[in-house]
RNA sequence: CGGGAUGUAGCCUAGUGGCUAAGGCGCCAGUUUUGGGAACUGGAGACCGAAGGUUCGAGUCCUUCUAUCCCGACCA
């Protein structure tokens, strides 16, 4: 491609919107448009790097036996109520009304699409397994759009479902994902981390995230500096062991007047007291039901783990109103003692290293002192529902957990029989009789991968393609387009590496060497081969390192032959 | 959805209530220039997010709306 001909456009300044590097980095070398909010056009540049991560894909998911399909990106509501999504999926759903005034939504995901799609073929368990993907755009109506295409609302995405026989070749289907995933990241040359996750909306019981290590990245995951544990921060387990609590420091439970003293700073300053030694009682709404959590003052709510250990499909904060007819109190007097009506209660495991807290009395303006958890009150349950920390014990082995930042990128998921079940998936086994298929979904971000991609890998010069994602792997930069013999030669070279199937972008523009450069380091191609004058009067080019910065001079004969060694190696 | 901020040309910015809205980048034409975002000359491009209001007079003040961004909550 010449770049005189090539429809593209850099930037020196970063727009005001763009805070992230990827962002500021992609409109800057001109790759994507921001249409509406979380919503963007991709130009032929960032179109080149998305079609090899497909390709990449589809050639590591084919190579397993999966097949592709395309479904729609709209989809009947009917499907949706089979599954109960519907109800359960909130305002993430784009849901919209056809002429006729029938409901239909954008599709954020397709495991009902897919089962409806499967349950019309499979018959029999001779058809299993079976293993079918889509490269296609998602929508998903983000309440909060940001960093560009690191969450957009409109975005690229593999999805790929799996249907067995049965729960142990499911999950055999669920391994070949992973190693496929596995394979996938690091033919893009990407440092990434696969992590235990949470299910959340998707469903099912066993999970995990594919991220890529990036500074900017929005989650965090905890990972054992000994041993293979890597969780979701949302799931990490710590490995520290549990105290007892010193029963001689029993104190009587009595109440207090707090007046106007809710949160957990202003009682620990009412109280002088470390915030550790207070019970938070938060209050919420788990599948429309009220649920009490509590936990030490110190601790953190992971409602993940919550939701996970209820078996829920959705978890809300209770509002005030809900708070105080739950409580018979206002805002900030919740607690676990005296309460009015029945209501599950979820301890957190913690509260039980201690004795003598202060919670909350259910009474506006009073406070308990002296709470014991295993005295004044009955827990439903008792469960880890905080988060593990950086430095914890991993849960393993005796290593220790560190954290890291990542952008997920793909995620397996086993799902069971959720989907398979409500939309009667069924086919019949080897004795005639009807068996429910076992199913998995996987999803990779493609337009994310990109932009996770750039996240990892750019400095202040612009963007560091790995050479296997890079929208072209070479750049052909002829400085004098005055002197004859420099344009022949880049037009041999770019002719050469062409007929190769290597990707080259010819600058052939007419601007100044260092506007030239500066463009090329933006755009970030792997390898830039310039075409000066004076060297190319002894034969040779310099060719550039975009990784490295690193120079080398190299006989104009031999550019063919040392650009292919040198990509295999970006 | 709560809190904060911002909308002036394709991009980035300036602009005490006062006449024809200013500059840089980019764009077009020309001349020179060609190893790290060139210089000069000439040119095109905005009814200042929208609608009301205050005022002799509004880009500027007020109200409402709208869009966008940031923090949080929420989320794959």
């Amino acid at each position: 491609m010449k770049a005189s001909k090539f429809f593209f456009k850099t930037y020196k300044e970063i727009p005001k919107e763009a805070q992230t590097p990827s962002h500021i980095l992609m409109h800057r070398a001109g790759m994507i448009q921001k249409l509406a909010s979380g919503i963007y056009n991709y130009l032929p540049l960032a179109l080149r790097s998305l079609k090899k991560i497909e390709k990449i894909i589809r050639e590591e998911l084919d190579k397993r036996g999966c097949q592709e399909v395309l479904m729609p990106a709209v989809q009947p509501a009917e499907l949706w109520e089979e599954s109960g999504r519907w109800k359960y999926y909130g305002h993430e759903l784009l849901r919209f009304k056809d002429r006729k005034n029938s409901d239909y939504c954008f599709g954020p995901t397709h495991e009902e699409v897919i089962t409806d799609m499967a349950r019309k073929i499979l018959s029999s368990y001779k058809q299993l397994p079976i293993n079918l993907y889509q490269i296609q755009t998602k929508f998903r109506d983000e309440i909060r759009p940001r960093f560009g295409l690191m969450r957009g609302r409109e975005f690229i995405m593999k999805d790929a479902y799996s249907f067995d026989i049965n729960e142990e070749e499911a999950k055999k289907s669920y391994k070949l994902m992973y190693e496929a995933y596995s394979a996938i990241f690091n033919r893009m040359n990407l440092k990434f981390k696969p992590v235990d996750a949470a299910t959340g909306a998707i469903g099912g019981d066993m999970s995990h995230e594919f991220q890529v290590l990036a500074e900017t990245g929005e989650d965090e995951i905890l990972s054992c500096n000994k041993c293979s544990y890597c969780a979701n921060i949302e799931k990490a387990v710590s490995g520290n062991e549990l105290k007892k609590a010193d029963s001689s420091k029993k104190k009587e439970l009595s109440e207090v007047s707090t007046p106007n003293v809710k949160t957990i700073d202003e009682l620990s300053a009412f109280f002088k007291t470390d915030p550790s030694r207070l019970i938070k009682t938060i209050i919420y709404l788990v599948d429309d039901n009220p649920v009490l959590a509590l936990l030490r003052g110190n601790e953190e709510a992971n409602e993940a783990k919550i939701q996970a250990f209820l078996g829920a499909n959705s978890i809300i904060h209770a509002d005030d109103a809900a708070i105080k007819s739950i409580t018979g109190a206002e805002v900030g007097f919740a607690g676990p003692v005296k309460l009015n009506q029945k209501v599950t209660i979820i301890a957190d495991s913690h509260i039980y290293e201690d004795t003598d807290y202060v919670c909350g009395a259910n009474k506006t303006d009073y406070h308990f002192t002296g709470f014991d958890p295993e005295r004044d009150f009955t827990p439903s349950h008792i469960a880890d529902i905080t988060f593990a920390k950086e430095g914890n014990k991993c849960p393993k082995c005796d290593g220790i957990l560190e954290k890291y930042r990542g952008i997920e990128v793909g995620q397996v998921f086993y799902l069971g029989t959720k989907y398979s079940s409500l939309m009667n998936c069924t086919f019949l086994d080897n004795d005639g009789k009807a068996q429910i298929a076992v199913m998995g979904c996987y999803g990779v971000g493609v337009s994310r991968t990109m932009a996770a991609a750039i996240e990892q890998n750019h400095d202040e010069h612009g963007i560091i393609w790995p050479a296997a994602i890079a929208p072209f792997e070479v750049a052909v930069i002829p400085i004098q387009l005055n002197n004859e013999i420099v344009v022949e030669t880049s037009e041999k070279i770019y002719k050469n590496l062409t007929a190769t199937g290597i990707d080259v972008f010819m600058d052939d523009r007419n601007e100044r060497p260092g506007f030239k450069f500066n463009d090329a380091d933006l755009i970030g191609f792997p390898v830039q081969i310039i075409c000066g004058s004076k060297l190319i009067e002894n034969g040779k080019v310099e060719v550039k390192i975009r990784k490295t910065g690193e120079k080398r001079e190299i006989d104009i004969e031999n550019i063919v032959t040392a650009t292919k060694e040198l990509l295999l190696s970006l």
